[in-house]
DNA sequence: GTAAGCACTCTTGTGGAAAAAGTGCCAGAC
DNA sequence: GTCTGGCACTTTTTCCACAAGAGTGCTTAC
């Protein structure tokens, strides 16, 4: 459904009504949009095309005698159409800046400040993901017996990311065997994706599971496991209390489910990664979010690049976002990130 | 300051008073006891009990006209003299073992599960903390180098527990320094506690730095890193959902506080772990808990064993809590819980 | 096409009376 | 002495009615 043939007039109107909207939070009527629209048009006038806005589905009343509302798809149409960036201030850059470059070793604690500063700067719900490992090519497997039955897997991937799983096997483990097996491993799987092993593990496998069935058997069936990509703590949240002010929120159900689907970090991340990595910033508003918890929120998210490895960034609030401002900060962020973390 | 001193009325009305207000959550008039204690005393006679109660600290009114609401005082004197323990229902019980009993490789995922359980069987926030790796024996050290510049550092403690940190380097790491250093490592810190090797590092690898001095020196940096016993995400919450509605937080801006705690969960975790490990359950109710936030919160934890080592679980909510049956629980799931990490 | 006027609708705010809840205390019963 | 019934008093809650406010839709005139 295409909205390129509103008139003038009828783009201007929504677009004065979403942004006194978004800075309001309240009904916007007729003499309100007048006003702010200096060209002398009266109220009357507003409410004609208003009424237009409406019959498109654009924009809605609460009830009769309130003022008008952006529905899901108003949004949409301004977003996509209608709406300018907003330069980040310089001390809101700066305030990035200076969180996501300080020097810390790991890539978990730079993700873990990059989703704090992004919510306190947005005022909104931040939110990072680790990159994902699928695409990311497999430099070394090592296997570390730490005790008895227990073996620890370490995936080292292209860039310095890594991943560790503990792994348990069902009889004692011989330091020998641990050896030829992670040798075998190293042999067949270094320089492959980890998606690409994920796919085709099996048929590598097969015919050297002679050597130590018991090892490698145990690593293919914990492939799922290994090779799991949307692994819950490999999220991170930050500034969750910002959306408990929101007016969106003060019915209290809606909080809290929107809270439930912040614990369950696993659904989240695969919410967010189920389609897929596009370039540049995505923006999901409202409905739009296959989730009913999540129907009154909006979601805009860029991926960023830890070498070759992609993840993402992005925030989560009420639809009632304040777009123009929060793309020009996702994609700042995403920017920076991805130079921190492929320097 | 005693309160066994109280006569048997006054134990008794308290008693029944605070029982009537957990389960009711609104303030307990003077009718209302009269009628849950059975033995025909009349409202009048309450009411005079009441006052000499209120006189003492242990209820308040929250108005003129309303009836009586326990103190955290009131909390305490109930929970240290009068409450008798409620055993859970087979099917609370049931739920909580065949959450924890699930075969999970680790640790980390247990203690997940058990954080959910405890939410959803408590219905409130559910809380458990890894285990305090400080007493733990330090049995291998592993140096992995993962990257050009990044070693992975794997400390393996007895009885299975595993924690990884990874450490950039400088300079480029060369393979054979690695393996002397891991091996010096070793000699020197094996057998001990990781709290013992905390508090003497620097001692005991002092003469040693001549071999390699740059990784030990990287080391040695990086102790309050690799043997940090609060780490944020060595704590797992569950059920924050359960808290949104109870009646205490319809105050938003205790609802705000509260959530902000829960996200910061290293200082949360450092709340917790000060007071050190006791045997037994733990109640901290209301103001005892030296945090602002948690003002009308109560705490409820039990240590559990991995083996020698101890970590702790635990239950938050309102001080309105069902303390009869939530310290059953929590000592049902720590004894389980001990079971399970320490088979 | 635009604007002014006006009747209409729905929500919000206000004030006050009545109801409800519960207390504190006194005076009398056991 | 201890307990209880009675009663006046206080404070909150509830309800209702009514006015004020906000904003619309429509009609009519330019």
């Amino acid at each position: 459904m295409a909205f390129d043939n509103l008139t003038e007039r009828e783009r201007l109107i929504l677009q004065t009504l979403i942004n006194h909207y978004i800075a309001t939070a309240e009904p916007v009527g007729s003499r309100a949009v007048a006003q702010k629209y200096k060209l002398g048009i009266s109220p009357a006038t507003v409410r004609n095309t208003m009424q237009d806005l409406e019959e498109m589905g654009l924009i809605s009343q609460p009830h009769t005698s309130a003022g008008r509302v952006p529905t899901d798809r108003g949004y949409r149409v301004y977003v996509d159409n209608m709406m300018g960036l907003e330069a980040l201030t310089p001390s809101e850059a700066d305030q990035i800046r200076k969180e996501i470059c300080a020097d810390y070793a790991a890539v978990e604690d730079i993700l873990e400040q990059t989703a704090k500063v992004l919510a306190t700067v947005s005022k909104q719900l931040g939110l990072t993901i680790a990159p994902r490992f699928d695409k990311g090519i497999l430099t070394r497997v090592n296997l570390i017996p730490v005790a008895e039955k227990k073996i620890l897997v370490i995936l080292a991937v292209k860039h310095g990311l890594v991943r560790t799983v503990l792994l348990e096997a069902e009889s004692g483990i011989n330091t020998e065997q641990v050896e030829k097996t992670a040798s075998i491993l190293n042999e067949k799987l270094c320089g492959l994706t980890l998606g690409e092993i994920k796919d085709s593990i099996d048929i590598r496998l097969k015919e050297t599971s002679a050597e130590d069935p018991r090892l490698i058997k145990l690593f293919l069936d914990s492939t799922d496991n290994l090779l799991n990509f949307t692994d819950p703590d490999q999220m991170h949240l930050g500034g969750t209390t910002n959306i408990v002010n929101q007016p969106e929120f003060k019915n209290r159900e809606k909080l809290r489910s929107l809270i439930e689907v912040l614990e369950e970090k696993k659904l989240l991340t695969e919410l967010i990664s189920a389609k897929g990595i596009k370039e540049g910033i995505t923006i999901t508003i409202g409905k739009e979010i296959e989730r009913g918890e999540m129907q009154s929120c909006s979601l805009l998210t860029s991926p960023y690049k830890a070498g070759k490895v992609q993840g993402t960034i992005g925030i989560i609030g009420p639809t009632r976002m304040r777009y123009s401002k929060l793309v020009s900060m996702v994609e700042y962020t995403a920017k920076l990130l991805s130079d921190v973390l492929s320097k």
